[in-house]
DNA sequence: AGCAAAGTTTAGACCAGACTAAATTTTAAT
DNA sequence: ATTAAAATTTAGTCTGGTCTAAACTTTGCT
């Protein structure tokens, strides 16, 4: 140690989280500044500068100030690894556990730092090696890819058209509970009866009942494309 | 904060980890003081200091110097709640997930930490609310009881005499592998043929079979009384 | 170009939980 | 009753991760 690289630290939970929702976060095309990087880790920015400055130095990711983090190949893996974790810890609390899709991601954003990888293992042969999760949110792949389906959000499908739910990408407990309760789950075939004018309501039919949703909400449902 | 009361903190894992070994090492009738704790903890006696005052403050147990650490009635519930999470995820894994009672204490170790009272109950409820952990060990009831069958060490057992193994009480990988393989396993019927003199092993008949075992491993195996 | 707002970093503090090294206290053996 | 050994505590340091308050930089608007 006389030289210096007194670098290093260790990959603990949280540099898990903050891997992986700089990973989320570029995927979905946000920009992940020290401001916005700590609104979602619910911390302070000075907080991030100081994560962040860390993450560099362990060669996780890249920081160009007031532009942006980005995650190094390394930085990259992890993030996918947690990710595989929650996503299959989810579906196993859903399929096998019998837990409701608004129940698991609290209880996944803990295990997913303490499963083995010989757990992880055997929860995925126990689910049959899924792609997705209850939400519909695609499941990395062991060798450390994400499968990118096409779709777009209901607030995109025109009106008067059919279409097919693959995805909500809202992890409110409260949200979840009132998708369910309306039909509107991955896999649901609805129809966009109207959507109204200025940022206004989605209105779909499921079933035989339309339901009208915030734009806001219509834009985190994804349908197939 | 004028006044002081800073005292607080909270039932981190670590803290759940130290009244877990108390509990356990007073349970098997051992002194839990400074030194051996620290041992028991795999940290130095002046961390065991500096925590165990901390628990003091916080209520949880009470400290004698020279003489020992004993838990609250407070601490010793938390101390059989992590205990109760502990052993139903040693079962779970073994009956669930196929795995091998050699490789669920390390997993349970940090998922007895993590886990909700949801994923608790339905994980009992999954396994039919079940007594005893695949090492024989009792699972402390949802009312914070832990029955204690009358049991004694096949070390003990007089020499010609057949007993019931109930508990293996050893944690250790490879010797969980030695005693899986001699068929010396919870719920299996052998004979103690020879005890030898001076400490020395004791031997046992399982089906065929006879089997020399340290005096010291038979002490941690125990039978039916 | 000038300037305010927004974004970012620094400086300094805190907490939990470990460590080492040194002091202190108790116990046990002569 | 001394004294050596063992047990315990104190003092001070470290790391990871957070915070507030204050400085500094960049951006964007007039
Ligand atoms: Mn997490
Ligand atoms: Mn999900
Ligand atoms: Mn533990
Ligand atoms: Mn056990």
């Amino acid at each position: 140690m006389t030289t210096a690289e007194n670098l290093a630290q260790a990959v603990t939970p949280v540099v898990e989280d903050y891997l992986k929702t700089i990973y989320l976060m570029r995927r979905a095309h946000e920009q992940v500044k020290t401001v916005s990087l700590a609104a979602r880790m619910k911390v302070k920015p000075s907080s991030v500068t100081a994560m962040v400055k860390a993450l560099a130095e362990m060669g996780l990711v890249e920081h160009e100030p007031y532009y942006g983090v980005h995650l190094t190949a390394n930085g990259e893996r992890i993030a996918l690894e947690v990710i595989r974790h929650h996503r299959l810890i989810e579906l196993y609390l859903v399929e096998v556990l019998g837990f409701t899709w608004d129940e698991v991601h609290e209880e996944a954003e803990v295990l997913e730092h303490v499963i083995s990888e010989k757990l992880e293992a055997r929860i995925a042969a126990h689910l049959g090696h899924p792609a997705v999760d209850p939400h519909g949110d695609p499941i990395p792949k062991l060798d450390g890819t994400l499968p990118d389906t096409a779709t777009r959000s209901l607030a995109d499908v025109p009106e008067r058209t059919s279409a097919r739910l693959v995805r909500v990408c809202d992890q409110n407990a409260e949200r979840l509970r009132y998708l369910a309760g309306l039909g509107v789950v991955p896999g649901a075939e609805v129809m966009v009866t109207a959507i109204a004018p200025f940022e206004g309501p989605v209105s779909v039919r499921v079933g035989k009942k339309i339901h009208a949703l915030d734009r806001r909400l219509a834009q985190t449902i994804l349908v197939e494309d």
